[in-house]
DNA sequence: GCCATTACTTTGTGTCACTATGTAGTCATG
DNA sequence: CATGACTACATAGTGACACAAAGTAATGGC
């Protein structure tokens, strides 16, 4: 039943975008890569597992990432750690371009008022 | 099938926001408000009818513009004159509070690389 | 009456974020 | 070696919505 209104579509076509980039500077797992991206945009995007794992295999089927299954250094169950792969790094140039021009476009809509 | 990719995704979200801030500084006919996007974001929006007309449908019904049919002046059919209402007004402000909050979690993504 | 042009409509389709729930692995405690 | 707590990952079902494509209607010029 969709509570956001307009931040859920909004997410749209910037979820991947996150995704991608949360593993620019090194392999993340699952629940950190939700971590980091709240971390990093103080605390304004922050989906669920229902939304982070279905995108992640989207990306793995597109082949822009790749799943490595390590054991928990603390203990838990085990995690699967994804990097970036070649294909992913470009695609993450391009969707940062065209985030840029997203938001230089919609610019004019912003300012004053 | 959807050609775009990313850009499609980015729109989602948007498009209400640009249609009711088109109408921010006076009514406008469908037609009009595709040339009044593509112009002020400087040809990065173009979306077609199809996307328009059901957008607008769906502001309408939520009571956030209204319309008014009046006959063309320059010969052809009649055209539908949307206009803010009060509700809509406020709806454009808390959309463009949601579009800046939105860009500014992103900026951390963007900035250098 | 045609035809082009303009404007609005509609149908069908695929994608995808979201809620909610389920499964499984590890550890601590008794 | 149960049981519970915690962590991590998985999935089913749902609704919203951008999109392409094709259709309808109104006017004016010829």
């Amino acid at each position: 039943m969709q509570s956001n209104g307009v931040e859920g579509n909004l997410l749209r076509g910037t979820l991947d975008f996150l995704l991608l980039a949360s593993l620019e500077h090194g392999p993340l797992y699952g629940l950190r890569i939700i971590q980091d991206v709240q971390n990093r945009t103080g605390g304004h995007f922050n989906f669920k597992e229902g939304t982070l794992y279905p995108a992640l295999h989207r990306l793995e089927k597109r082949g822009l990432i790749h799943a490595e299954i390590r054991p928990s250094d603390v203990g838990g169950p085990p995690r699967k750690y994804y990097h970036l792969t070649d294909t992913g790094l470009t695609e993450l140039e391009r969707q940062r371009d065209a985030q840029r021009a997203h938001a230089q476009a919609l610019r004019p809509y912003l300012e004053f008022a």
